[in-house]
DNA sequence: GGATAGTCGCCTTTTTTAGGTCTTTATGCT
DNA sequence: AGCATAAAGACCTAAAAAAGGCGACTATCC
């Protein structure tokens, strides 16, 4: 299960999209209206194919499932070590000098 | 916080993505790389912009981020009382017939 | 069984994103 | 402080998805 394709990620999405969809007892057609998106967008989404993060998230808000996003946000605050070295949040990756660090 | 827009969403789901590379301390060059997509789309989901959800997919699984795909299925098992009246999943939403059911 | 309507497939046009390169900004390290 | 580089921005072309429509199939309800 771990090693999944992203093409099997996009469909596992489309298929957990859809039957929350179904629990809500809502046609394609309804949730594309209320997302305010296409038929097609829905349709893309659960299928699998190609679909833009716009209607991902718009059916999502119509869903009422927006858990998600946060859940991206690592939850682990930032090592003590770091914070001790440098006071605030990291705003750009360390930089790879020259002959610094080697690969 | 509750009716943000769906820009805004988009916005917020970017400022996760990008802390989550920050912790890894990932340049944003490496994980479009890691990720095999172009880094003009690791700009775009970071920033907010419109971005492919094959984008999202391939970047969340560079980075070890992938359990929100599972947190979108709904976790409630469907009614009893569905699961009664009628044997299996539903496969379609009920359709509004006529005049029966009305709004 | 029959009627209704949700779903799927395909097609065309328009809009958006990917991918690439260059310039500028400003952060992080020494 | 100085410098090397990550990151943001703008611009372009090609590719992909949105949007909209049409027809066939079939699950669902009566």
């Amino acid at each position: 299960m771990i090693f999944m394709t992203r093409e099997e990620w996009m469909k596992r999405l489309g298929e957990n999209l859809r039957e929350r969809r179904l629990r809500a007892n809502l046609s394609q057609q309804t949730l594309a209206e209320r997302s305010d998106v296409s038929l097609n967008a829905v349709k893309n989404l659960e299928s699998g194919r190609g679909a833009a993060v716009f209607s991902l998230v718009s059916v999502c808000r119509t869903l009422g499932a927006m858990d998600w996003i946060d859940s991206l946000a690592p939850e682990s605050e930032p090592s003590p070590l770091e914070i001790a070295k440098r006071g605030r949040m990291r705003r750009r990756a360390a930089p790879k000098r020259k002959g610094a660090d080697h690969v």
